[in-house]
DNA sequence: TCCTGATTCATGAACTCTCAATCAATATAA
DNA sequence: TTATATTGATTGAGAGTTCATGAATCAGGA
């Protein structure tokens, strides 16, 4: 027996929808004409620059910048290929890989950054309250927390 | 001068991107495993589902199912392959086309909604409180509305 | 030591998306 | 009417994602 959505839920489920396909799409949108990367590759980049020696293995690294072990395999090839990342070997695991953040890449996210900020601001903060801020911080945890055992 | 995030609102952004990328990849997944067709599509044929005569224009079912023109275009072909839709000229303009949802296509949409449904229930109405909803609701509106102009 | 099973990561194919270019049909204006 | 712009929609190329698979290494126990 489906117990399907009621009118109003219909309404905040697609109002949902609508608002973070916006959000993302902006987000992408920014990125991707004034930096030449999409949103994946810099959260990898920041994941990266975060880290101490900006180097981190695959598999955290995947973690960290949210992104699958085969997504964040084809994205390093790219970033590589940019010279934004370098692959090392792991000593302690032969299995591993290490990503590092070169120079190049750390440069490019410094100067990416201001733009996607700046896009943050006016797609979310801007138009929210600080108790809309605070209400919507408490809701996404609770999202989150739901599903943990299914996935992040 | 690049008025950059506090701690909060990294904290309350990087939470927002999870739980959103959470909902959405919940989403692809189920309906990509269950039905064979991505979220977008899925949106494709409700929106055509929900028109008299189960047809639109390409251009409104664009707006509609929340896709570009290109992105509807591709997808609408495929979806002709399946036999899910067929595309007709249009009458009254004929630069125009007329996406029609076929029997086998409202087959295919009614046999996956009732597990999309459960998703999306389990994925984000289930993890929240009613006041929560409303909340969100607001939230998705404000965001909205604050872009308007720049797209949607 | 030798298996067995789990981890780590890379790869190729299939698919979707974006962007720019294109083309035909329709509005608009001179 | 003839030119010009705009709209509706498609197309192809390039890029990113997913899924399944494969190869190498590690860890634990018989």
């Amino acid at each position: 027996m489906t117990r399907w959505l009621d009118e109003s839920e219909q309404r905040t489920w697609r109002n949902f929808l609508a608002m973070t396909q916006l959000v993302n799409e902006a987000l992408d949108r920014q990125l991707q004409r004034d930096a030449g990367m999409p949103h994946t590759y810099y959260m990898i980049l920041v994941a990266l620059s975060e880290s101490p020696g900006r180097a981190m293995r695959m598999n955290e690294l995947a973690h960290r910048a949210r992104s699958s072990q085969s997504r964040l395999s084809h994205a390093v090839a790219r970033l590589e290929e940019r010279g934004w990342v370098r692959r090392t070997p792991c000593d302690s695991d032969r299995r591993g890989n290490v990503a590092v953040l070169t120079d190049a890449g750390f440069d490019a996210l410094a100067s990416a950054a201001p733009g996607h900020v700046a896009e943050v601001r006016e797609c979310l903060f801007d138009a929210l309250t600080p108790e809309q801020l605070r209400a919507l911080d408490e809701i996404c945890t609770a999202v989150r927390s739901k599903s943990v055992g299914r996935s992040s």
